[in-house]
DNA sequence: ACTATACGAGACACCGTGTCTCGTAAAGAT
DNA sequence: ATCTTTACGAGACACGGTGTCTCGTATAGT
């Protein structure tokens, strides 16, 4: 688990730290406050310095935390989303239609709101683009790697895959709708995407 | 024709204009120059400011051609892209791949370091947004449009098909790994994506 | 006590934005 | 030739965010 904030995590302390200890209660109301004011304003009216006025902090306690609004939000939306379930339902269809319906769920929050700016922040600095890839796409490619494994074993997909290629086709068109807003992402999506893409993960 | 400008083109003046006619040349500097600093150095690295100190102009001069930088660049993006080609090369697997390919060799140029921004501006503007989705996004499209039409006549491609999402699933692997960053866009890509969506295309 | 860290307050320099005013230049209209 | 209209360059302006820094104070372990 790469970190986003300043510090390494405190979760489970090797020895008890130092100084003062950190005040949750901050990271807490901050995060909260960044979630609604994506909610609520979008992307550019989040802000280090506008944050740390709603919850009536200092700005040095931001920084003292995160790097910059980037990591910040990326770590708000990580948060948001929550750990992501690999359900086994038994069928490709299935594992498929579970997997690609968290994507548009996901794009029903705050994601929608928070993607654009920060995938042009990532564009910029390419730890904060790892961090983003290894922490919110990576879990969820998985997810869907380990489902196509499954059918091939059960024999539902062909042996050779370009797995990939189809984790592109299946979320791309989700991210480009989202992006470009010249489609609606919703469960309609969902249910096509995936029945296309069974035509061409099916064996023969 | 959507104008992206702060005035209508003059392409073809109902009337000549009244005053002192707009200086031809700062519109070109002013684009080169955005081109380059895009390539070079990103899309953050442009600024109306910036710009319009490189080209030793007056900001003023910039604002009364564009409305702010999203648009600038936006406009330049255009132009940098040129008209595009909608080839009918008789086959359908011909004409995807033609079609593309244009979306592989425009990644390898300047929208590759400006996509990301321009889709953060379109997310706060709505106007930009759609500025952009008719200027870049609309023609390419009807460019696959057609050639699916064309298919279906031959009997190329199945007769009810769900065109737009069809668009999305060639387009998406594209712009989806150009923003995130998770995988190339290549020549490789471009065949993959057209023998996959392929199979969901033809005709059973 | 001593040390280490956190917190709040405030200051700092920096840069981009978008608007405005001024004096001057270049075109058509009368 | 003058008038009107628009373009241009220069410069100023207020605004807001960034990231860093210093200070005095608070709260923990040693």
């Amino acid at each position: 688990m790469k970190r986003l904030k300043s510090r390494p995590s405190r979760a489970r302390p090797s020895r008890p730290p130092r100084g003062r200890p950190r005040n949750e209660n901050i990271d807490r109301t901050v995060v909260a406050a960044v979630l609604e004011v994506l909610r609520t304003r979008g992307y550019r009216a989040v802000t280090m310095a506008g944050i740390a006025r709603k919850v009536k902090r200092a700005r040095a306690s931001m920084y003292r935390r995160w790097p910059g609004k980037p990591y910040l939000v990326a770590d708000c939306l990580v948060n948001a989303m929550g750990p992501r379930p690999a359900p086994d339902t038994g069928s490709l269809r299935g594992d498929l239609r579970a997997a690609v319906g968290t994507f548009q769920r996901a794009f029903a929050g705050p994601l929608k709101e928070a993607l654009p700016g920060l995938v042009a922040d990532m564009a910029h600095d390419p730890r904060l683009a790892q961090a983003v890839r290894r922490q919110m796409l990576a879990p969820r490619r998985k997810s869907i790697r380990d489902a196509l494994d499954r059918a091939r074993r059960r024999g539902e997909a062909r042996r050779t895959l370009d797995v990939e290629l189809v984790l592109d086709l299946l979320a791309g068109p989700f991210y480009f709708r989202a992006l470009f807003g010249h489609g609606p992402v919703d469960p309609r999506l969902s249910r096509s995407v995936v029945d296309h893409v069974l035509k061409i993960v099916g064996r023969k």
